[in-house]
DNA sequence: GTCTATACATCGATAGAC
DNA sequence: GTCTATCGATGTATAGAC
């Protein structure tokens, strides 16, 4: 029993340590991309050694691959709120209003989301997988969550359900880019609730005019 | 004359070993990202000494940029295609199709544009300056050729062309980025003409319900 | 397990010969 | 203008004490 709580205590102290690895790796990583960044940074941000990075994740490779992967499994919760019920039960336009403004507001807000596209994006031909597992964790529950939407409203008769929801998270995501990563905003400026009522207007067109 | 035609020559072969340098930049920053990069790289993939690298561009940050805006000043030709008149006579449903289909084969084929738009987004943190230049010279001309033909076409009663181009162009970008870039082939496939047919019947619509 | 100290490679940038 | 040779800084990774 002693012999077990001091392994429980030790696992805990190394999880203790690895957590704050992979926090201070997520900092510098997200900030300065994986070339530009320094196993030494990372240390001094967990506030260890630079042996004891290595003795927990192997190299500078594994540890980016970790971190990634953590991140891209913490953010996916932000994913499943968009099939909260009472989002879902009112005028459709007024759903994908909504719909299109949380997923708007959560990436606008969220630097961290930000940083892990551009990030995934930078290195997405050093580490395909890394890229994948965003498509596999991320971008496609959030598209299927719309397509799942579209197909429950048989009345809105949209054609190509698959279709739209790419037209939908692609408006919304190439606009926080434009935007906010290229700094869209100073040249090309455009107000977010034109965009997401002119992409409500679009899919709910169909069931506007029966209804007018 | 005889000064002059050797002042001429010299310059001549100075500015070919610049234009090598800049091609041994673009293959080296497009394929590895800035940091990765090295200048020793190249000056070898250029045929010249790291020496002379320094002497024609001074630092590193420096030819990168010269790189960047000597390679976004090339694809301006592509966007300017977008305004051929003869691909805008046609029915709107069939010229919305033509303009993204373009867009969408020209972006899908072009290896170089797809690293540009990459290492721009990796990058726009240490050079903001070129993420503005690319908005500038690029994606801005691109999505105001859209917006000049959405009001040129009043009978589509498009209520904000502004933002309706913004679906248009962000539909397609964040298509090619999921798709090509981040291996979305694999895990989300999705035939690119439904995404263009969907866009095209969006946008047309109110055009085609006063038609049938 | 965690530390300090260090090995070894490579980086950006420059000096000096031609 | 262009080269070779090299400097100083910094990178990844590890050896060895505790």
């Amino acid at each position: 029993m002693a012999k077990s709580n001091y392994k429980i205590s030790a696992s805990t102290k190394s999880e203790a340590k690895s957590t704050a690895i992979l926090e201070g790796a997520m900092k510098e990583f997200l900030a300065h991309g994986y070339a530009a960044t320094s196993m030494d940074r990372v240390a001094k941000e967990a506030g260890v050694s630079k042996a004891t990075v290595y003795s927990h994740f192997g190299d500078k490779e594994n540890l980016f691959s970790a971190m990634i992967q953590n991140l891209v499994q913490d953010k996916f919760q932000m994913i499943m709120d968009l099939q909260q019920p009472e989002l879902l039960e009112q005028d459709p336009k007024i759903v994908i209003n909504n719909l299109a403004s949380k997923i708007l507001k959560n990436v606008q807000k969220n630097q961290d989301v930000q940083n892990l596209m551009r990030i995934i994006i930078s290195e997405s031909g050093r580490f395909p997988e890394l890229a994948k597992a965003y498509v596999h964790n991320l971008a496609k529950p959030a598209i299927n969550a719309i397509i799942q939407y579209f197909r429950s409203q048989s009345h809105l008769q949209i054609e190509d359900p698959e279709a739209t929801a790419r037209v939908m998270v692609g408006t919304l995501v190439y606009y926080v880019m434009l935007q906010e990563m290229l700094y869209g905003k100073d040249v090309l400026p455009l107000e977010s609730d034109r965009v997401i009522n002119t992409l409500s207007d679009l899919i709910t067109r169909n069931h506007n005019s029966s209804q007018l």
